[in-house]
RNA sequence: GGGCGAUUAGCUCAGUUGGGAGAGCGCCUGCCUUACAAGCAGGAUGUCGGCAGUUCAAGUCUGUCAUCGCCCACCA
């Protein structure tokens, strides 16, 4: 035997010791079970210079559960880790620590900045990594992966060269979406749309002959410097007569025409529209169609180009200003409207997006979107839940090209040269030694990087080797499930998806399933800007990761955001205490047991057995569904419910007052129930099941076993009669109290039944005894001095109670009971009085329901013969 | 403008093939009963958002309205 069990649950005790045993010991290489059928998650990489947060602690949690579960299960389980460079995020980190310096990245130049970026992502990736093992996360480190290693880069380089080949990416200047803080620009997708109060203006464009105005409406008056026409609707009869008019741009004097283009809404504003192709998507359209002129007056830094004239060198806000008091002076300002509009901001800095014209990389995606919706609509790859397919569907049907190319340094550089005499562009994997063309050797690269999610879309076959053949590639790939939060849905699942059915062949995993966001106890999601995040690693410190996790993933639906809430975390705490304290009272009576003796069971070990079966049954079935938390609180009800409230009890009679058989036999089923009961929580709460295991008796040098062997349903007839007591010792307890019995005194208790129950109170009868501290008899007829009663499916409960009975008391709740009793036996009978019920309801619940009814019918009439005799005496 | 989700006890939420409304927390009563007061025994509490429909039967399916939330969208 081990060291007894402390008495308190001490997490962070019992933590610490565990997650370098398990690694040291390679039980998170698939490896251990090496003739399993394979199961594989990768894991979506965090952020290398992050750090983890509360959704990045649900999302490794669930991950952690299906492994952890799978490997249990015999499967070559594989949870392959790994980090991502972040190029962006990480870039502005390092930028702003060289700000507190005094430096900005120019100082450096770009290698020095990259020597710099790769000693700030090895601190911070050993921190990331540490809070990963805090959580318990069970993933093989032995195969870790990062975005920018030698493996992921090559891969990096083959997929953009084999693109290029094909024809798939281009090269091209158009509208994109600069970010003048990153100074960089973002594609579509991380541009995050924000009403903002506003105003629309009406401005007067003079006709170059002089002959009156066109008013346009416009919410950004400092882009009118690079306007290049106006356009009207060309159904719009206002206008009909003037198409092909020039017109002055006023304070640039330029000359415009006025055109007409089918986008312009009639109906909205004027009906005339500023065309401005330098600074605004549609217009960037429009003159491409009418081969207008692209002006760009706002510049990467966001102030007013040389193009802007006597503006030039103002910030965008300042000209604005100016614009408009100068339209204001000229009388042309026609009006000024309050209205809401639209800002594009930055995702991850916030600031205003502004679009400008420069060249730019983009991946054609019409092609590749193809295979990928027929992959989602067929059902090969399923959602769960389902509903996530039509967003992603709904996505990829519209998609658009997509703009790969970054202003940064932290990256994947593109592996494109330009030849510096003859002008070739050259893209191979490998930098090249000379032009192919000329022979020149002034070669340059490109001096952009890729966004970060083209090598995030490649990890589910990167990090298994691609574009190596392995033996991991060949055993993991398709990978089973991904498991992520939907707002990653067109960044990253999306992308997978069509590099791993381009470049493998084959969908990247079978499933992906979609849990719900973190969400603080207002109801609000948690956030950085917000301040409302709850650190995880804080959490943990406090109550210990299993509690964390446990609270994580009960409680909530599938496809429901969590709060998190302080209550469901004790809850959790709760939980585990009671875990803790019902593996004490095992341990603290098993001073003389050791497996294989002989047992004799009885009726309860065989009820408890029989509950852990079904409850490995409904945990195993809705694991397979993805239903964690149903599976948590199937464990957590059999736990405290059944085995703590009761079987515990009932096990305490017979190690106290049994037979050394007897004894054996209940320590036996303790040692059973409890030790079935921690492998199936131990996905769960993977440290202190694994700790109380390994306080307990059993055989063999697994760590963790498969799990709990399901047996056949045998027993089901005699763990019925167990509900049936334990009905009636909640009964005569609710009697007790009721009548105010004081806790401690013994009480007498009669059961008046047919004879068919008699064997089943003869078994029982040490269990009523105990339960209701209550010396219990039964027979056929019992006619009662005093006492209270109560029944229960065709037992009469007696609890005698000489002198202490308040007539009118009992009298009341009898009459309470009956009215009860004759409700339900009435709605049940009207229910079987209906014919068309009877006629189609099928055959069972019929059946079911008549039993019922006699059942209520029967109570009603033994209460009512009870508050007869009552009265009589 | 389109799409999706939510609405169940005082609070936070479960309720997955339609068949007697649940949990945790909070509240009330009584208990420090040698596993656990982070606990034990008992108790109270619901027109399942509104209306209409399908059905023998609706929290569950259909329609509609309301409120809240999220996502997408090129209306200057």
């Amino acid at each position: 035997m081990k060291e007894n069990l402390a008495k308190t649950y001490s997490p962070l005790e019992i933590e610490a010791k565990w997650y370098p045993l398990w690694e040291e010991k390679g039980w998170f290489k698939p490896e251990v079970h090496p003739e399993g059928e394979p199961f594989c998650i990768v894991m979506p990489p965090p952020n290398v210079t992050g750090q983890l947060h509360m959704g990045h602690a649900l999302d490794y949690t669930t991950q952690d559960i299906l492994t952890r579960w799978r490997r249990m299960q015999g499967r070559r389980a594989l949870w392959l880790p790994g980090t991502d460079h972040a190029g962006i995020s990480t870039q502005a980190k390092v930028t702003e620590s060289l700000a507190k310096e005094g430096l900005c990245k120019d100082d450096l130049g770009r290698e020095a900045f990259l020597e710099r970026t790769w000693e700030w992502k090895e601190k911070h990736h050993g921190r990331i990594t540490h809070q990963l093992r805090q959580l318990g996360s069970s993933c093989d480190w032995s195969r870790e992966r990062f975005t920018l290693d030698q493996g992921c880069s090559e891969a990096v380089n083959e997929v953009f060269v084999r693109l290029y080949e094909k024809g798939l990416i281009y090269r091209g200047s158009y509208l994109v979406n600069w970010c003048s803080k990153c100074q960089t620009n973002i594609s579509d997708i991380e541009v995050e749309h924000k009403e903002q109060a506003g105003h629309l203006w009406h401005l007067r464009y003079p006709f170059a002959d002089g002959s009156g105005f066109i008013t346009v409406a416009t919410s950004r008056p400092e882009t009118i410097l690079g306007d290049v026409a106006v356009a009207v609707h060309p159904d719009d009869q206002r206008y009909s007569g003037l198409i092909g008019k020039k017109l002055i741009l006023p304070l640039v004097n330029r000359e415009m025409e006025l055109i007409t283009d089918n986008y312009v809404d009639p109906a909205f504003g004027t009906g005339a529209v500023k065309i401005t192709p330098g600074h605004d998507p549609n217009d960037f359209e429009v003159g491409l169609r009418h081969n207008l002129p692209q002006i760009t007056v706002i510049g990467k830094n966001g102030t007013m180009t040389a193009a802007a004239g006597k503006y030039a060198g103002m910030t965008a806000a300042e000209c604005r200003k100016r614009i408009l008091e100068d339209f204001s002076i000229l009388d042309l300002l026609a009006e000024t409207e309050e209205r809401p509009h639209n800002v594009g901001e930055c995702y991850r800095c916030g600031t205003a997006v502004e679009p400008l014209i420069s060249p730019q990389w983009f991946v054609k995606m019409a092609p590749l979107a193809g295979p990928a919706i027929e992959a989602a609509k067929s059902g090969d790859i399923k959602f769960i839940p389902e509903r996530f397919a039509k967003v992603y569907l709904g996505w990829m049907e519209n998609i658009r090209d997509w703009c790969i190319s970054r202003q940064l340094w932290w990256g994947h550089r593109i592996p494109v040269w330009y030849c510096g005499d003859c002008g070739r562009v050259i893209c191979q994997k490998a930098a090249p030694d000379s032009c192919p063309k000329c022979s020149s050797t002034k070669l340059e690269q490109d001096p952009d990087v890729l966004d970060t999610w083209f090598s995030s879309g490649l990890w589910p076959f990167s990090t298994l080797g691609w574009p190596g053949e392995t033996t991991d590639l060949n055993d993991f790939y398709p990978t089973n499930v991904l498991v992520t939060a939907r707002d990653i849905i067109f960044f990253w699942v999306a992308r997978m998806i069509f590099s791993g059915l381009e470049f493998m062949g084959q969908k990247p995993f079978h499933h992906t399933f979609i849990h719900g966001l973190l969400l603080d106890a207002g109801g609000q999601k948690m956030s950085k800007s917000l301040g409302n995040g709850i650190d995880p690693i804080e959490i943990i410190d406090q109550v210990g990761a299993d509690s964390l996790r446990f609270m994580l993933v009960t409680g909530s639906a599938p496809d429901s955001d969590i709060r998190f809430r302080e209550e469901r975390l004790e809850g959790a705490r709760n939980f585990l205490n009671k875990l803790w304290n019902a593996s004490r009272f095992t341990l603290m009576n098993l001073e003389d047991f050791s497996c294989g003796g002989e047992e004799e069971p009885e009726l309860a070990d065989i009820w408890i057995e029989e509950r852990l079966r079904q409850a490995a049954a409904s945990a195993n079935a809705a694991l397979e569904k993805y239903e964690l938390g149903e599976a948590a609180r199937a464990l957590y009800e059999f736990v405290w419910d059944e085995f703590c409230d009761w079987y515990v009890e009932l096990a305490k009679i017979r190690l106290y007052k049994g037979s050394p058989k007897q004894r054996y036999t209940a320590q036996s089923v303790l040692v059973r129930v409890l030790t079935g009961a921690l492998q199936l929580l131990h996905p769960f709460i993977p440290f202190i099941t694994e700790d109380l295991w390994q306080h307990l008796p059993h055989q063999g040098e697994t760590i963790m076993l498969a799990e709990y062997p399901l047996g056949k349903g045998e027993p089901q007839l005699q763990a019925q009669g167990m509900e049936l007591l334990k009905d009636i010792i909640r009964s005569a307890r609710n009697l007790r109290a009721e009548m105010n019995v004081p806790p401690g005194k013994e009480a007498e208790l009669v059961l008046m039944a047919d004879p068919q129950f008699f064997p089943l109170f003869e078994q029982g009868q040490s269990y009523l005894n105990a339960l209701c501290q209550a010396v219990c008899s039964w027979s056929e007829v019992y006619i009662p001095d005093q006492a209270v009663s109560a029944h229960v499916r065709g037992v009469d409960i007696f609890l005698p109670l000489k002198g202490l009975i308040d007539l009118e008391k009992e009298q009341a709740r009898l009459e309470k009971e009956i009215k009860k009793a004759a409700g339900e036996r009435q709605r049940l009978a009207a229910k079987l009085s209906n014919q068309g019920f009877l006629a189609k309801a099928p055959a069972e619940i019929v059946a079911k329901e008549r039993e019922k009814e006699e059942e209520y019918g029967a109570k009603e009439r033994a209460l009512m013969e009870r508050l007869a005799m009552l009265q009589g005496t």
